[in-house]
DNA sequence: ATGTCC
């Protein structure tokens, strides 16, 4: 990034001057150097939209996306004309990661790690369009859409101790399936319980480090311990709805003489008829990736307890990051109700709130920053308002540095699923193409992020996790 | 991200 306007307010926090409304920058000056420069260009857009909050943000970990840059946070207040956007969302609504612990530890698994990554392969379904064994009848597809991991849970899949740590307790309220397309619901009716491809995942971990042993207490982990994290999102169902309403917001940004700075960012008011009607669907999504993630959640159980018999695995967290959702905020001593997007952005709730599990009380919300393939993760605590200046928001992942076309003309899949193996990081995926598009080379530096991201203020760090096996579409 | 261009 050209760091010409750009000047830090502290080591981990950058203003651009010349913005009529605030943006800030959250990295170090290394990554704020390293990042693109169509990230400053679409923060910037994001400013000049209607009824913004405070500043527009970018996480650490932020890269160019769709409209607004993933990694991307910005809070609009609908009394004040705010605007709901697709962009601001993504086309993955409700793309998450459904942390799970394990009661095994590496010794128990180091030996199996290849029949492992073979079940998990066998029984999780992978990759572009791939489907499940789970086929449903488009009124079925409707009460997944208003159900969510809720309507997974009656059909046999998971246990109701896992809704205690889903985000929403695993059912989004206000969903509107009535607003979903015919053609949204036809392409999911194949889809529930499958991974997905690109940067979507399945990965067996270990503890590696622990940072807060106070926090690693309450969210049940060790050194040594087992983990496992999910990574997937609504599939054809949330992409098709992100489609069809970036036609129709843009639609709506038209005849409402919106002025929108890049067509990407196709918005409405939230308080108008299509902004609503979006704002239903994009809930219907998120019931959608919710249900999603219970029915893998027991997709790997059944794959890990067919090698590993009395292997003991509960939900540590589900949360996702890529959503629009109405929170209260206290802003300038003033509480308002806002709509918060958060593009590759997970949710930070600080301790204390009353979402948050019993649990995760006095620590504050787990937060899991997923590495790329083969370099490892981090789970992180939410922080107190006071410290996270960002409506509880913190980094979701490395955050690509390098496109995949880029990744392609670098890598090939087969030499890095070799050299990854050798280092007893065990890979399955459908395409050689897509471990290509996912070389960890093509990612930020996972540490600087987490560091970057705790030393901002936005989450502290709890545990650092190795990679063992993965799974990718 | 995505039945990777109906």
């Amino acid at each position: 990034m050209d760091m010409t306007d750009i000047k830090p307010l502290d080591p981990y926090r950058w203003t651009i001057t010349s913005t009529p409304k605030p943006v800030i920058l959250y990295g170090n000056k290394a990554l704020i150097e390293e990042m693109d420069e169509k990230v400053r260009e679409q923060i910037v857009n994001v400013t000049k939209l209607p009824g913004l909050v405070g500043a527009a943000m970018t996480m650490p970990d932020a890269h160019w996306g769709y409209g607004f840059p993933i990694g991307g946070v910005a809070a609009f207040d609908p009394d004040e004309g705010g605007i709901i956007s697709a962009g601001g969302v993504g086309f993955d609504i409700s793309c998450g990661v459904r942390c799970l612990r394990t009661n095994v530890f590496i010794n128990d698994v180091s030996g199996h790690l290849l029949q492992i990554v073979d079940a998990l392969f066998n029984t999780v379904p992978a990759g572009v369009g791939s489907e499940g064994e789970i086929r449903l009848s488009m009124t079925e597809i409707n009460k997944v859409m208003t159900g969510g991991a809720e309507w997974a849970l009656r059909k046999g899949y998971g246990v109701r101790e896992d809704l205690n740590y889903v985000e929403e307790k695993g059912c989004m309220a206000d969903a509107e399936p009535d607003n979903v397309s015919d053609q949204a619901k036809k392409r999911q009716l194949g889809e529930m319980g499958t991974l997905g491809s690109g940067n979507h995942y399945l990965e067996v971990e270990v503890v590696e480090k622990i940072y807060d042993a106070e926090a690693a207490r309450a969210f049940g982990i060790s050194e040594g311990q087992i983990i496992i994290a999910i990574h997937c999102g609504s599939r054809g169902l949330g992409h098709q709805i992100g489609s069809d309403y970036l036609v129709a917001l843009a639609k709506a940004a038209g005849r409402l003489g919106i002025h929108l700075p890049d067509r990407e960012l196709a918005c409405a008011p939230i308080l108008s008829e299509e902004g609503q009607r979006y704002i239903g669907a994009m809930r219907a999504g998120i019931n959608c990736a919710l249900a999603n993630r219970q029915i893998i959640t027991h997709l790997t159980r059944e794959a890990m307890s067919s090698i590993i018999p009395d292997i003991h695995i509960e939900t540590l967290y589900d949360v996702s990051h890529n959503t629009c959702k109405q929170e209260k905020h206290r802003v300038d001593n003033k509480e308002r109700e806002l709509f918060v997007h958060r593009k590759g952005a997970t949710r930070a709730l600080p301790p204390g709130h009353m979402l948050l599990p019993e649990r995760y009380k006095q620590t504050g919300q787990p937060v899991f920053i997923g590495g790329s393939m083969g370099t490892g993760s981090y789970l992180l605590a939410g922080n107190p308002v006071e410290q996270n200046q960002a409506f509880s928001s913190a980094s979701h992942g490395a955050g690509r540095k390098m496109s995949r076309h880029q990744a392609l003309k670098q890598w090939h899949g087969r030499q890095l699923i070799d050299e990854l193996e050798r280092q007893k990081i065990y890979i399955r995926s459908k395409t050689m193409r897509g471990v290509a598009e996912e070389a960890p080379g093509a990612y930020k530096d996972v540490d600087e992020v987490a560091e970057a991201t705790e030393k901002g203020g936005l989450a502290r760090r709890v545990a650092f996790l190795r990679p063992l096996a993965c799974i990718k579409g």
